[in-house]
RNA sequence: GUGGUUGUAGCUCAGCUGGUUAGAGCAUCAGAUUGUGGUUCUGAGGGUCGCCGGUUCGAACCCGGUCAGCCACCCCA
């Protein structure tokens, strides 16, 4: 028997490592719920047109896609070869494959929507925490299985939406205390209104594929990547312009307002960032307009966001979203629009355990063990164990008799703070010993004590 | 999908220009220690050197392939 493996960019995860991240998205699912989100789940897989086409051209090659059932069939054996001559040339066929799994918590959502807006309260506030699915190369921080989080609100074109989520945003990373995020917003609208400028909206794409690789590559290579892309030297000299804006936020917003406030979609843009950030300014210092902020997705078309992690710690975004007009009209139901946010759980699990921001508690599992000694004193022991979970202690009695080394060991290697000692002598005298392990500390105490003591 | 790099004990890693029986630390188990852990000491177990093939008298080491991890590109969380 070969060792057993798990598949390329997958994970077990261990307890510790569950108890961490269960920390995080708890943290999460309670922001969310203050802010009356709802819970959702769709199943690990739609049907492949549900996805096809909805990520672009990088996207569809990225789908992990189910192989069809009963492709053996003797008697199907000439439609399936048919079927997968078409698979050969690049081609995706129900004949082979109808079924994917989810390669985001976004499309499937819009499809729920479409499905039963009829019944649906709008707004309609969602949350969603599941595992998602890309067939990527794996590489630092990214894996082929991993879970997104995500809240969204369809049915409303109000900006306040897009302000509780940014509130949303600051409240979740203040709580897990990583304080020096920086939350950055920029406008698709602006956006289109450089391209606009630029020689026309077909730019867009172009233009915001490249200058969202500012930070990474900087200002030459992305003048490069421009007119490689096919833009004159005359585009290309007014998207400098545009990406050496900087400054406070009120500073920006000017600038902008400067170069792209004729038209009508940049002055719409400007107008809602100015909004936004003046909406946040008490409650959200960390909001940074950021003209640069492009992000890869084409359905937004509003604010878009990007959580960046604190300064000095290698790691991109931890979270991203922003405003669509017309997600369900992709599923034949026009009109519903929504905006919504992500958290990147995965990477702000390695941010923290860089920053070591995990309460020391987050590791404690059982709060106290019994040790065994004995039959008669085990039996007393479990009794007295037994009404301590009664009153929601989390305990344990060792499972067998064993020296008191062992039983120490197994106390320390669990993270247990607290033993119970009952052996012979205790058990004569109705007592027994607790022990605080970090400390050493013991006492004496009877047993109606102990059953109502704090551990 | 493209390129680079790594793979030796449960874990972290040594292992010389190819040369007898592949080592260390930590961990595990046993003992010093029959009712008090963390320290210390003694001893033991544990490896088809990722897998398959090739070169060679001889391969952990060289070559090819393959799988997996890591890193970068593309793209993205």
């Amino acid at each position: 028997m070969a060792k057993p493996t798990i598949p390329q960019g997958t994970r077990d995860f261990g307890p510790e490592v569950v108890r961490k991240r269960t920390y995080i998205l708890n943290t999460i699912r309670s922001v969310f719920e203050l802010y009356g989100f709802q819970p959702l789940e769709t199943p690990a897989m739609e049907n492949l047109d549900t996805l096809m086409g909805k990520y672009g051209e990088e996207g569809d090659k990225l789908i992990f896609k189910i192989l069809n059932n009963g492709l053996d069939n003797p008697e199907k054996e000439k439609q399936v070869r048919e079927e997968f001559e078409k698979v050969l040339q690049g081609k995706n066929t129900k004949g082979i494959t109808e079924r994917a799994l989810k390669y985001d918590l976004t499309i499937p959502f819009a499809r729920y929507v479409a499905m039963n807006h009829p019944q649906l309260v709008f707004p309609f506030k969602r949350y969603q925490v599941q595992p998602v699915w890309r067939a990527d190369r794996p590489q630092k921080g990214r894996y082929r299985e991993f879970y997104q989080c995500d809240a969204d609100v369809v049915g409303s074109h109000s900006l306040f939406n897009e302000v509780e989520l940014a509130a949303i945003y600051h409240e979740v990373f203040t709580r897990l205390g990583l304080t020096g995020y920086e939350l950055r917003i920029n406008s698709r609208k602006v956006l289109a209104a450089l391209a606009e400028s630029c020689g026309g909206a077909d730019n867009m794409t172009d233009i915001t594929v490249a200058i969202d690789k500012l930070d990474k590559i900087g200002l030459e290579k992305v003048k490069e990547e421009l007119v490689s892309r096919g833009l004159s030297n005359d585009q290309v000299s007014i998207i400098e312009k545009y990406l050496n804006i900087s400054g406070t936020n009120e500073e920006i917003l000017s600038s902008l307002t400067a170069l792209i406030g004729y038209s009508a979609d940049g002055e719409k843009g400007i107008s809602e960032l100015s909004y936004l950030s003046s909406q946040l300014a008490t409650h959200n210092s960390q909001l940074k307009l950021d003209p640069a902020l492009a992000r890869g997705l084409n359905y937004y078309t509003g604010i878009i966001f990007e959580a960046k992690a604190p300064a000095g710690v290698k790691m991109g975004s931890i979270g991203g979203g922003g405003r669509y007009d017309d997600l369900t009209g992709l599923f034949g139901v026009p009109g519903i629009p929504g905006v919504g946010i992500s958290f990147g759980v995965d990477r702000i699990y390695d941010v923290l355990e860089e920053l070591q921001l995990f309460p020391a508690d987050v590791q404690v599992g059982t709060r106290v063990l019994f040790f065994n000694l004995g039959e008669a004193e085990s039996q007393k022991s479990f009794e007295l164990l037994q009404q301590l979970r009664q009153r929601g202690i989390r305990g344990e009695l060792y499972h067998e008799n064993a020296k008191f080394d062992r039983q120490f060991k197994y106390a320390e290697k669990k993270n247990i703070p607290f033993v119970v000692i009952l052996g012979e002598k205790e058990l004569a005298a109705q007592t027994c010993n607790i022990k605080e392990l970090a400390t050493g500390q013991q006492q004496s105490v009877s047993f109606t004590d102990l059953i109502r003591h704090n551990f």
